[in-house]
DNA sequence: CGTGCAATTGATCTAACTCAACCAACGTGG
DNA sequence: CCACGTTGGTTGAGTTAGATCAATTGCACG
């Protein structure tokens, strides 16, 4: 873990993603007081551990700057990813029950996060009932996310669903939403999407093939949205 | 849609999952006013539909006896799982950010289901800050639940985790763990853990086989925990 | 007492896994 | 500067877990 503490300028009013985190729909005049609750902005190398499993839960994480996954060792030592976090995307939230996290939490690129004390976001929330409604919203967002990965039909379903699914998030972003970089190795993609990695090369390969998309290693641009979305089928 | 208004007793004060819903935790002098949110308790028949794809988002609901799933219809007309709800646990999560159901609720076996308004909860929470935590703590339960169920690993393993899931879910509602009826059929079974119905009655007369479970139809006596645990292996 | 739905079991087939070879990019140390 | 190992990715050949197709049974219900 080489995480560092920042005294870097990072505040709420000028953040990429305040269209998306805490600070969504709030007033203006609202913001350097969502800002006061971040305790800390971590900065994180690539593979570098925010959280481990049993670490006691005080805190959420937002996603400032990159991108990172949540998983855990297999019995037989092998990686699940269980999430995937990007930009203004807040993480966090198995925690609460049991007051403590149940995944490791790893930066799959150079990242930035605020931490954000649960026990001083609870006191904000009851001075603050949009702020409320926002953490609600927030949350109802990563179970529809989920959603949108079912467990069954095929793999290149699946497949799409998940490059549809980062296209949109990073759309909302800033991105272009045609053009964008994968985070993930293939082996990565591969474990949360519950194939090998030979599979997804495979399945990136036939998207190529049939024009769908463009890939160079990370890099993809989607070249028939209406075919990714056939793909995908849903 | 043959759900109908009830007239009867029902209140949070002596319901049988006040230790799992949201009264959980909350002070006894509390229960009226949360038992006030309450719109309305509907009584469902096996199959009746809470709610439709598309239905406004204004009321969460809260399974006061049997149970209910949520899903959607394929595109080819098939049925895709996305939830199981059993006693106390809370549904509607995913409508707060859209503002509208992305899914059917349908009842599995005949259920009571309480309705609370999400404006009137959001209301209360403002003067109840023990209420605000209880509800993360639901909303944070139902992350973890889902981290249960891996796409990786085999059918075999995903169908023991399930088993073991539905074991300790109605456990904490005052079952046994050891014996419960499944409220799915194969086919539901199938449909939520991703693969056919053939497979998981291959797979349930394997347990059966090695002793793990007895099974009669929709009823499961678990034989061997530990074996179950193996089974799952997580 | 038949009709229909749920469940089980068998026989075959196929999508995805496993094992394996190979390539490209990259960093490190002699 | 080049040899080297390492890491990530692609592709091929053979294998298998689970899907598909199909037949049979049991039970609930009008």
């Amino acid at each position: 873990m080489t995480s560092c503490l920042s005294a870097s300028p990072h505040n709420c009013q000028n953040c990429a993603a305040a269209r998306l985190c805490l600070p969504m729909g709030m007033d203006h005049l609202d913001l350097p007081q969502i800002n006061g609750l971040i305790s800390r902005r971590v900065h994180l190398e690539k593979g570098d551990v925010l959280i481990q499993p049993h670490d006691p839960f005080r805190c959420f994480f937002a996603v400032k700057q990159g991108a990172l996954k949540s998983h855990t060792i297999d019995y037989v030592g092998r990686e699940q990813i269980w999430g995937i976090y990007l930009l203004g995307e807040l993480l966090g939230f198995e925690g609460i029950d049991t007051q403590t996290f149940p995944y490791y939490v790893t930066a799959l690129v150079p990242s930035v996060v605020c931490e954000i004390p649960y026990e001083k976001l609870m006191q904000l929330i009851q001075a603050m009932p949009a702020l409320q409604h926002q953490m609600f919203k927030l949350m109802s967002q990563r179970f529809s996310m989920d959603v949108g990965l079912p467990r069954n039909n095929s793999s290149l379903e699946r497949l799409a669903a998940f490059l549809l699914s980062i296209s949109t998030r990073l759309q909302r972003g800033g991105g272009s939403g045609a053009v964008f970089d994968l985070p993930l190795t293939r082996q990565e993609l591969a474990s949360y999407l519950g194939m090998t990695l030979e599979t997804v090369s495979r399945l990136i390969s036939r998207l190529k093939k049939e024009a769908i998309i463009a890939v160079d290693g990370k890099h993809v641009e989607v070249l028939s949205m209406r075919g990714l979305q056939k793909a995908a089928a849903t």
